[in-house]
DNA sequence: CACCTAAGTCAACGACAATTGACATCCGGC
DNA sequence: GCCGGATGTCAATTGTCGTTGACTTAGGTG
């Protein structure tokens, strides 16, 4: 056929249904990021991941299964167990005061994408209390941990779209009051 | 056809070519601000318009269009000065406690939905640097006003989007709870 | 080696919505 | 009062996309 290789897939994948249905999962990750619940489509998507459209029926259902589990693979309750109430408010501001980082600010405009669209928007509400409210409540823990856990959130997510919009990090006295006051914010947030 | 009964639609507005188009407009603001690009119809807005899905073709070209006008029509200045710093932080946290269709929030939700677009994403950062960033700053006055309009921007986004995922109001003791807590937040952010 | 199940392929269906052009109607000026 | 362009209506077309079921093939097992 041809000398020279596919660029894509050299081996052509054995028969091997997991590692098609992660290969699966990770093009709809990149295709519903870039373009969107409805934009993106089932054929693009198993194109890119070198499978037939057929299969993502077989392994995820359909669109809207296929969605909810890459949306559920795109949310990692980075380690939060681990924070340090103490230091957390100045740690929190001064990244937010950077840049966005690269890989994971792919990621984040996943859910975005997902917050934004009426569709989704009820399968990222699921995923989001399961993954990110359910652990920062029990992080917060004490009185009302539920609202507490949805402000912190919602203003944590607020400071990811800022930083994600600006581009770049903060410079000078900006930076320094920038800081000074997301950390006062989260210090109020995480107080009883 | 019936000679008795002139009673159909009395006034639904003579032909006028400007109104239809401003009809059209504004029901294309708030469907787009609704459902988004993707799953708002052209049927459904020339309905809510009162007006013929051809219309839109003929005023606007078609759905692209339709949209790129709509959403320039969207980017205009807030009227922040009016805001009463009294009272702004209550009935911003009430407001955020509510649904993403209470109220006359259509114009920025809108624009939240259109800035996961790779053609409208710059849009989005002038946008908020038009309707927020200036205006906040002159409204806050004081020191260091830049920074501060930041982060209140930011905050506010990031209750904007926590109450488009969360779709529907919060109620009993969460939504109190919230409440103080969000105008706690606003508190702080409109001090010196 | 034969067989059986899992894995993958293929083509077609049906729904939905944007687009389009042909047609009807209004209304202001001659 | 009538004519012509502007305004509004309608139905047909087209294209896309998710879904579906029947079919083919690989590959491990007995």
């Amino acid at each position: 056929m041809n000398e020279t290789a596919i660029l894509e897939r050299a081996p052509p994948r054995r028969r091997d249904a997991a590692a098609t249905r992660a290969a699966i999962l990770e093009a709809a990750q990149a295709q519903f990021a870039e373009a969107g619940y409805d934009r993106a489509a089932l054929r693009d998507i198993a194109a890119v991941a070198g499978a037939d459209v057929a299969l993502i029926k077989r392994y995820f259902g359909g669109k809207e299964g296929l969605f909810t589990e890459a949306l559920k693979a795109s949310i990692r309750p980075d380690r939060m167990p681990e924070w340090d109430r103490a230091t957390f408010p100045h740690d929190v501001a001064t990244m937010m005061a950077g840049a966005p980082h690269e890989g994971r600010s792919h990621a984040f405009q996943f859910l975005l994408r997902a917050a934004t669209s009426p569709t989704t928007a009820p399968l990222l509400n699921l995923a989001v209390q399961e993954r990110f409210l359910g652990p920062i409540r029990e992080w917060l823990g004490g009185e009302a941990a539920q609202p507490r856990a949805r402000v912190l959130a919602a203003t944590y997510i607020g400071f990811l779209v800022e930083r994600l919009i600006r581009g770049e990090p903060l410079q000078g006295r900006e930076r320094e009051v920038f800081i000074e006051r997301v950390a006062a914010v989260f210090e109020l947030l995480i107080a009883d």
